[in-house]
RNA sequence: UGGGGUGUCGCCAAGUGGUAAGGCAACGGUUUUUGAUACCGUCAUUCGUUGGUUCGAAUCCAGCCACCCCAA
């Protein structure tokens, strides 16, 4: 609680560019400003890393800076140890999904589980007290009849409401991203202008810079690589080292390209065809996380769509049925991905959205 | 040990006298808060081997080697 009725924002910060400008620009705003960071890595998971990422040995320089920057400019910072809880929660999901054969999205739980959950908690358990939260993420938010909506950042490049779009109402309602309004390109140059020695900072945007198999505590298991006809073609580590739609790594010379079209997790096969056999039409998604922009679909209803975090938003039709969602997409879409997010927009908002369990090709 | 065929980059494969295409894979990079995709770049002084013909051969000739097929 800042002094003279001064709002308190607490800032998620990562040691990056954006998370620090953030933190200057609601300064500037008039807010009390103070730093909140979780330390996830206790290595005890032994990493061999190759660059920066969220998760690795390198999250000690990152605080390391976090704090010489806020000696620098007087601004009080927590490091909270959450080593743990991220363990019971993002990498259990991590693990386990890959181990099911589907692929994973660790920062969309991590937003919505960690930082935009226990992060805050945890703070507030231990009596630090803020009146919002904020973080770098290229997002807006904003109200309709009375419902927090979130939406794109204003950057088509960097918008990262598909990272978030598991924040509940809750969450929405005390969270700021001041950088939702801004490119990436003045987000670096606002950062420069203020002497931000992080300014030039290289983007670490990795989960893990390591082998995965570090994470999922796997040892190498061979299985077969075959083709949609059944043809064994070549020879794999363990499924879980593939994704839908992966071309690089497979080591097979065909004559055209091969993709990953499938994974049979109990059979340990990884099956590959060519770029045609990527396409589906539509998938099933469960899990939902439904916004207040308009009401869950019961009823065919036009959207687009964003399946993979750097993919296009597309035209689809969704219709909510029970649990899920059923999406068909408007054109045959490749690399449909079991565990990865669907996230639906009406122009620049987030409708919902929720995890795709199954391709439909029809 | 009769007949036929083949031997060009890790795999496939153009090239039949004029100085080694292309695809796949691999590797490097760009893009990207998920190891996807996409994009860019690199990748055979050398054509199983030895010798010959020729101004010049992977391409013609001969020997040898290897593999395949047919017949025994």
């Amino acid at each position: 609680m800042g002094s003279f009725g001064m709002k308190t924002v607490a800032v998620g910060l990562s040691g990056g560019v954006d998370s620090t400008l953030t933190a200057h620009l609601l300064k500037e705003q008039g807010y009390h400003v103070i730093g909140l960071s979780m330390s996830i890595y206790n290595g005890d998971i032994p990493a061999h890393v190759t660059g920066d990422a969220c998760y690795g040995p390198t999250e000690k320089q990152d605080i390391r800076d976090i704090q010489k920057w806020a000696a620098e400019h007087d601004i009080e910072a927590h490091i909270l140890d959450l080593s743990e809880p991220y363990k019971k929660t993002v990498l259990k999901y991590f693990r386990d999904s890959y181990l099911s054969g589907l692929t994973p999205n660790p920062c969309v739980m991590c937003n919505t589980l960690m930082k935009f959950g226990l992060l805050a908690e945890e703070a507030r358990k231990q009596g630090i007290q803020f009146d919002y939260f904020a973080t770098g993420h290229y997002a807006r938010i904003e109200k309709h009849n009375g419902r927090y909506i979130l939406k794109k950042g204003i950057d088509p490049h960097k918008d990262q409401s598909y990272f978030l779009y598991r924040l509940t109402q809750q969450q929405l309602a005390t969270t700021l991203f001041p950088l939702g309004n801004y490119t990436k390109d003045q987000v670096r140059e606002m950062a420069r202008a203020r002497g931000l020695t992080v300014a030039e900072k290289a983007d670490s945007q990795d989960f893990y810079a390591g082998d995965y198999s570090d994470l999922l505590g796997q040892s190498p298991q061979p299985g077969p690589i075959v083709l949609t006809t059944g043809k064994i073609l070549g020879q794999h580590q363990g499924f879980w080292n593939y994704t839908i739609g992966q071309r690089k790594g497979l080591g097979i010379a065909y004559p055209e390209p091969l993709f990953v079209v499938d994974i049979d997790a109990s059979h340990n096969r990884v099956i590959v065809g060519t770029a045609k056999d990527t396409y589906g039409t539509g998938c099933l998604a469960e899990n939902i996380v439904w916004g207040g922009l308009i009401d869950f679909p019961t009823e065919s209803t036009a959207v687009t769509a964003k399946y993979r975090s750097s993919g296009k938003t597309v035209p689809a039709v969704i219709t909510g049925e029970n649990n899920h969602i059923r999406v068909t997409f408007d054109e045959p879409q490749r690399a449909i991905t079991r565990g990865q997010s669907i996230v639906f927009y009406r122009d620049d908002c987030v409708l919902g959205g929720g995890i795709i369990t199954e391709s439909i090709s029809t």
